[in-house]
RNA sequence: GGGGCGGUAGCUCAGCUGGUUAGAGCAGCGGACUCAUAAUCCGUCGGUCCUGGGUUCAAGUCCCAGCCGCCCUACCA
C-alpha cells in the first residue's frame, strides 16, 4: 500500500434506538485506530460512520413520545451517538443519516437504476413480522409465549409477538447473484474475512439464495420507492446504500471514483448483509464491490455474548470514566485477536492497565525524561559512538515500524500493538542494563551517558509516533514533552523511527497514572 | 437435520503447510537494582495440549467417532 494511495474505511451505522454499548465502541475503535494510522501513514483515508434510522421500530417509539421519527432520531443522535463518538475519540471524517437527503435521494437513484435494469420485480409476500427485529420470521424462528403472551407464538429474540402481514412488495432478484458471488469469494479469498466468517458465508450462498424483499407498505417511515410511493425501502437495503451515498454516489463522482471501494469493518452477526446482499446490490447496479468486508467477533461479557435485547450491555463511559479514553482504545485493541471474541472483564482490564501501560508505556517515559531533565537539565545529549546495545534498539524501532504496519494491513490491529510493546519492553531492559544513574555518577561516563540517554529518548518518540493512531492524548502529551515539532498524529508512521529528537525534554505528568480501585466488586452492568 | 468456530499452564491467549525438551503475557515464588508511576531487570514454579481410536519414522498440528461451549441455517410443524 503506496503512500497517497485511497483508504475508506466504514463502519456500520449505528441503530439510533439502540444504547450505546462497549460492543459499538469497539467496533468504532477498532475502525479508527485503522483509520488514523493510514492518515498518518500519508494515505488518502476517509472515515465514514453514522445512523441508521429508518423503519417501523423507530417510528413506534418516536409516536410513543409524542414526537416525529425524524425529532426522535434528531434527538437519539445528539444525545447518544455523537457522544458516544467523542467519548471514545473517534476520528471520522464524516457522518451520514440515513434520513440525509444526499443518502435518501441516491437511494432512490440507485433503486430506479436496479429497477431499469431488470432487477426489481413485483411480487406477493406473506409472513409473520416482528417489529422488534424488523424481517420476517420463518416459523421456525418462533416460540410459544409465556406471561402475558402465553398461548400466542412470540420472536424467539424479542419474545413478543409477531404480526401476520400480507403484503405486495418489490423484490431484489438476488437468486441471479449465486454463482457470481461464490465466483467472488473464490477468486478474492480476502474479500470476506477472517477465516471464519469467510467459510460460514460460502456455505450460505452454496445452498442458493432466495429473492429478497425489498420494500414494505404497512409504514411509512423510510425512502419511498421512486416509482411506487406507497412503498418505502426495507431497511437494510436502505442502510447498506449508506456506504456509497456517503462516498458520493450520485453526488460527486469525482469523490465517489477516488473512494470506492470501501473497506467494511462490521461485527460478524451482520458479516452477511454485507458479505451477500451488499455485493449482490453492487453487482447488479454495475458498480465495484467492496474491497473487503471483515467481520470481527464478539465482546463476551462473563463468558456470554454481550447484548443489545439482554442487559448485558457496558456504557463505554463506565470505563472510560476511570481509566480513560487512551486506556479504554488500547485495551480493547490489545486484548482482543481482531476477528475473535474476546472476553471482557474488569480485572483484566485493570491488570492490563497497571502492566502494559502504567509500568511498561507510562514508567518508561517517566524515567527516561526525569534522567534527561536530572542529569542533562532536560537538553537532549548527542550521541558519541554507538555500541552494540544502542543499535540493537535502533534495529528493533526498525523491525517493529515495518511488522505493525504490516499487521495493520492485514487488519490484524492486536499483533501491531504486540510487535510495538516489544519496544517498549526493550527499552525497559536497555535502560536497566545500560544504568545510566551508575554512569552518572563518573565524568568520565559523560559522554556514554548522554549516548544512552540520546537513544532511550528517541525510542520514546519512536513509541509515540507508533502509538498516536491507538492512544492519540498520550501519545499527544507525550510528544510535547518530547518537544516534538508538529502534532505527532502528522508524523509519518511508517518511518516512526526516523524521528531524530528535539532540542530538550520537558518534565511530564504520568501519562497513565496507577488507579486505587475502589472495591473488588464492580458494579453489574 | 445441515453447516461454521472453539475446547492448550491459575487467568487471557499464540502455536502456518505434522518434526528437536509445547510458547507468551499476567498472576505466584526467589533474587538484583534504584532513574522512574513500590516501578524496572533477571531467574523460577506451573500443562494427561477435551476424550477415545487411527494414519505416520514422527501429531497439539492430519483422519474418524464422541463429549462440551458458542453461533449460522433448515425442517418438522
Amino acid at each position: 500500500m503506496a503512500d497517497g494511495s485511497s483508504f475508506y474505511i466504514t463502519t456500520p451505522i449505528f441503530y439510533v434506538n439502540d444504547v450505546p454499548h462497549i460492543g459499538h465502541a469497539y467496533t468504532e475503535v477498532a475502525s479508527d485506530v485503522l483509520a488514523r494510522w493510514h492518515r498518518q501513514a500519508g494515505d488518502d483515508t476517509w472515515f465514514l460512520t453514522g445512523t441508521d434510522e429508518h423503519g417501523q421500530k423507530i417510528l413506534r417509539t418516536a409516536t410513543a413520545n409524542g414526537v416525529t421519527p425524524k425529532e426522535w432520531a434528531d434527538r437519539l443522535v445528539e444525545t447518544a451517538w455523537l457522544p458516544l463518538l467523542s467519548t471514545i475519540n473517534i476520528s471520522n471524517d464524516d457522518f451520514i443519516r440515513t434520513t440525509d437527503e444526499r443518502h435518501e435521494k441516491n437511494v432512490q437513484l440507485f433503486l430506479q437504476r436496479l429497477f431499469d435494469a431488470g432487477f426489481i420485480y413485483t411480487g406477493e409476500y406473506e409472513g409473520f413480522y416482528c417489529v422488534g427485529c424488523e424481517e420476517y420470521k420463518q416459523a421456525g424462528d418462533l416460540v410459544d409465549g409465556t406471561g402475558q403472551y402465553a398461548g400466542q407464538q412470540v420472536c424467539a429474540i424479542h419474545s413478543k409477538p409477531v404480526e401476520l402481514l400480507e403484503e405486495r412488495n418489490y423484490f431484489f432478484r438476488m437468486s441471479d447473484f449465486t454463482q457470481p458471488l461464490l465466483d467472488l469469494y473464490e477468486s478474492n479469498p480476502h474479500f470476506i474475512q477472517p477465516e471464519s466468517v469467510r467459510n460460514e458465508i460460502i456455505q450460505f450462498v452454496k445452498q442458493g439464495l432466495t429473492d429478497l424483499s425489498i420494500s414494505r407498505q404497512s409504514f411509512d417511515w423510510g425512502v419511498k420507492v421512486p416509482w411506487d410511493d406507497t412503498h418505502v425501502v426495507y431497511v437494510w437495503f436502505d442502510a447498506l446504500l449508506n456506504y456509497i451515498t456517503a462516498a458520493g454516489y450520485g453526488s460527486d463522482d469525482e469523490a465517489f471514483a477516488r473512494r470506492w471501494p470501501g473497506t467494511h469493518i462490521v461485527g460478524k452477526d451482520i458479516a452477511r448483509f454485507h458479505a451477500v446482499i451488499w455485493p449482490a446490490m453492487l453487482m447488479a447496479a454495475g458498480l465495484e464491490v467492496p474491497k473487503q468486508v471483515f467481520g470481527h467477533g464478539w465482546l463476551l461479557v462473563g463468558g456470554e455474548k454481550m447484548s443489545k435485547s439482554k442487559l448485558t450491555g457496558i456504557a463505554p463511559e463506565q470505563i472510560t470514566e476511570t481509566f480513560g479514553v487512551d486506556a479504554f482504545r488500547y485495551y480493547f485493541m490489545r486484548a482482543i485477536s481482531f476477528g475473535n471474541d474476546g472476553s471482557f472483564s474488569w480485572e483484566d482490564l485493570a491488570a492490563r492497565y497497571q502492566s502494559e501501560l502504567a509500568n511498561g508505556f507510562g514508567n518508561l517515559a517517566s524515567r527516561i525524561i526525569a534522567m534527561l531533565t536530572r542529569y542533562f537539565d532536560g537538553v537532549i545529549p548527542s550521541p558519541g559512538e554507538l555500541d552494540a546495545a544502542d543499535e540493537a534498539i535502533r534495529t528493533t524501532e526498525r523491525r517493529v515500524t515495518v511488522a505493525a504496519d504490516a499487521a495493520i494491513n492485514r487488519l490484524a490491529i492486536h499483533e501491531a500493538l504486540a510487535e510495538i510493546w516489544e519496544l517498549v519492553d526493550e527499552l525497559n531492559g536497555y535502560i536497566t542494563i545500560q544504568e545510566p544513574w551508575a554512569l552518572s555518577k563518573d565524568p568520565a561516563n559523560r559522554e556514554r551517558l548522554g549516548t544512552v540517554l540520546h537513544t532511550a529518548v528517541r525510542g520514546l518518540g519512536t513509541l509515540a509516533v507508533l502509538l498516536s493512531p491507538v492512544i492519540p492524548d498520550a501519545a499527544a502529551k507525550l510528544w510535547t514533552a518530547l518537544a516534538g515539532e508538529g502534532h505527532v498524529a502528522d508524523q509519518p508512521v511508517r518511518s516512526a523511527w526516523e524521528w531524530t529528537g528535539g532540542p530538550a525534554v520537558v518534565p511530564l505528568e504520568p501519562l497513565f497514572p496507577r488507579i486505587e480501585l475502589p472495591e473488588a466488586d464492580e458494579p453489574a452492568a
